[in-house]
DNA sequence: ATGAAAGCGCTAACAT
DNA sequence: ATGTTAGCGCTTTCAT
């Protein structure tokens, strides 16, 4: 049985709220009491319950990160990176994917029960900004989101939009004016979405007056394994193009695997560019060219802005634009 | 404001009593109450209070994931794992360092305190078994440790060995057959603690009368660009060896990236074995050896495991050991 | 079938 | 400087 502050009152033979003021420090007390109370707390291994605490001052010391269903990488870098920044919060994943509803009160959105002061959102699109309108979601919220499919943020929020559309402009005239036939290498829901990378490349393949060519890969099967298969078999049906624009690095380095096994070179015979910009991309040999998402700046400013709303709940909406830059490097 | 069972009681003229009971599906309540209980909870917006309600229970739902300090792909890997098989629990990882502890109350172990139902515990060495022998971490408890140094785990919390040793010799044995000069590429607190991987490569060394080679990388710095660097100046320096058996995969990748700036192919020139097993290696070109975590089997048994203690406590202490396993692959 | 009451461990306003 | 009191939102036992 944890001891508790009573356990400490009884003990001391002080009452309860003597004791309590003492170790949150606040009270006026005679350091003699000082001293006992504490010299009590640490005999009888006194640790304070966290639940107790957040249930009356409201506040978990806790954020929350709201991730897509599929987690990948760069879900996995924010992380990683929040954590950091967060201190002395604790930062909690959020994972609503599959997770059992309350049993006799349905409702489709438990990412709003979850125990946290804050909660910054990775890549879930328009849902934040609806649960915020319909005041499913009333507290501190800041919304990550992408350009990458024709998105506006809602106006409500705090927001922070990713801008792609850059850096992968740079990096597709980049791949058009050096070589002759780049293809684009996507999970096949991208098109379906307009997504902005398939925009830019079909945009800037059309101005440059050359054919499309996508090799597209399957959803929600294990990402390199299918992309390494797709592209085997795309070269082995239609030839080889002399560039890929990947939807990501993974996707860029199970392709490298692929051409390498057909005896295709890169960068010689094929040059290749990836996006996210991960750690992963920078040391793949040959490094891997990518359009680079600013993670640390991403973390930074989304931790600035819920700092700031859970500190002012009033203040006026936070926005903010980020955007990717291309990162040449060997591959290309 | 958010809307509690009080404001259901009050707007239905029940009890908050029976409201309770009607939203923890338990009592024996007239159809009519049910569903005028639960209308009211659904036209007000009542989601309920996890925190009060594990206040009350003792139960937060929850499963804590407590890592190392220097956060690493494996750890990430395990979280991603663990994330899946637990619902409908929550995962939270824990991450203790650099954290502020208490102000009144000096406590070198916040661990304790973590709002959770149990932990899982990756490499943190003897620390769990000594806070529980101390009894400060009277909660379900799973120790993952590592026979990496020369570790006995402690015989009172449940614990997985994972066993690198199996992998890593088949590994060496495999590099000193096929190759003439094998060196050992890793961190350099490695061989200060007695590291298993720096035992094996040095043991089969010596058995086959070679001379040792170490290069070694600093602790605490980026790990891919300290280890390129350090790859290069030993090379720069040395010559190059035509083997180097490494600390992990990410270290084994960073070599390849020096290798190749220096003019040396993997694996005509260098053999190349890494360790962990990642997707990350799989897909590398070329294929990236390596010595394989079983995480899959870790995280089912770890779950199993924690699953059991919280079910029945005082169950018999639960012990498995795991193996890595080599596989080799193009880059030897 | 419903309600009254106690209590989880803690904080905080107020009284002494 | 210390103690009294109320209450956070919920579960649970026991009366009615």
């Amino acid at each position: 049985m944890p001891v508790t502050q009573k356990d400490i009152a009884r003990y001391t033979g002080l009452s309860r709220s003597t004791v309590a003021q003492v170790l949150t420090g606040l009270g006026h007390q005679a350091p003699e009491t000082l001293e006992k109370v504490l010299n009590a707390a640490r005999e009888l291994g006194y640790r304070p319950n966290s639940l107790a605490r957040a249930l009356v001052t409201g506040k978990t010391q806790t954020i929350g990160f709201w991730y897509s269903p599929f987690i990948n990488p760069v879900s996995m870098h924010l992380i990683n990176g929040l954590d950091k920044q967060i201190l002395p919060y604790k930062l909690s994943p959020i994972n609503v994917w599959n997770r059992e509803r309350s049993l006799s009160l349905p409702d489709e959105f438990p990412v709003a029960e979850w125990p946290v002061d804050g909660i910054i959102a990775h890549n879930i699109g328009h849902l934040p900004d609806w649960m915020w309108h319909e005041g499913r979601l009333n507290k501190p919220f800041v919304s990550l989101v992408y350009d990458a499919f024709p998105y506006r943020p809602g106006p409500e929020i705090d927001t922070i939009l990713i801008q792609i559309r850059p850096g992968c402009q740079t990096a597709v005239e980049h791949l058009v004016k050096t070589r002759k036939r780049v293809a684009l290498l996507c999970i096949e829901s991208m098109p379906l979405y307009g997504d902005v990378r398939v925009q830019v490349y079909e945009k800037a393949m059309q101005a440059a007056g050359r054919p499309l060519e996508t090799i597209l890969t399957p959803l929600g099967q294990p990402l390199r394994l299918s992309t390494k298969q797709a592209v085997t078999a795309h070269v082995k049906a239609h030839g080889c193009p002399d560039a890929i624009f990947c939807g990501n690095d993974e996707q860029a380095i199970a392709a490298h695997g692929a051409l390498q096994e057909l005896g295709f070179r890169v960068p010689q015979d094929v040059a290749l560019v990836g996006n996210d910009g991960l750690e992963e991309a920078a040391y793949h040999v040959p490094s891997l060219s990518t359009v680079a998402l600013p993670i640390e700046e991403i973390v930074s400013v989304a931790w600035k802005f819920l700092q700031k709303r859970i500190t002012r709940p009033d203040a006026p909406r936070q926005y903010a634009e980020l955007k990717t830059s291309f990162l040449p490097r060997d591959s290309s």
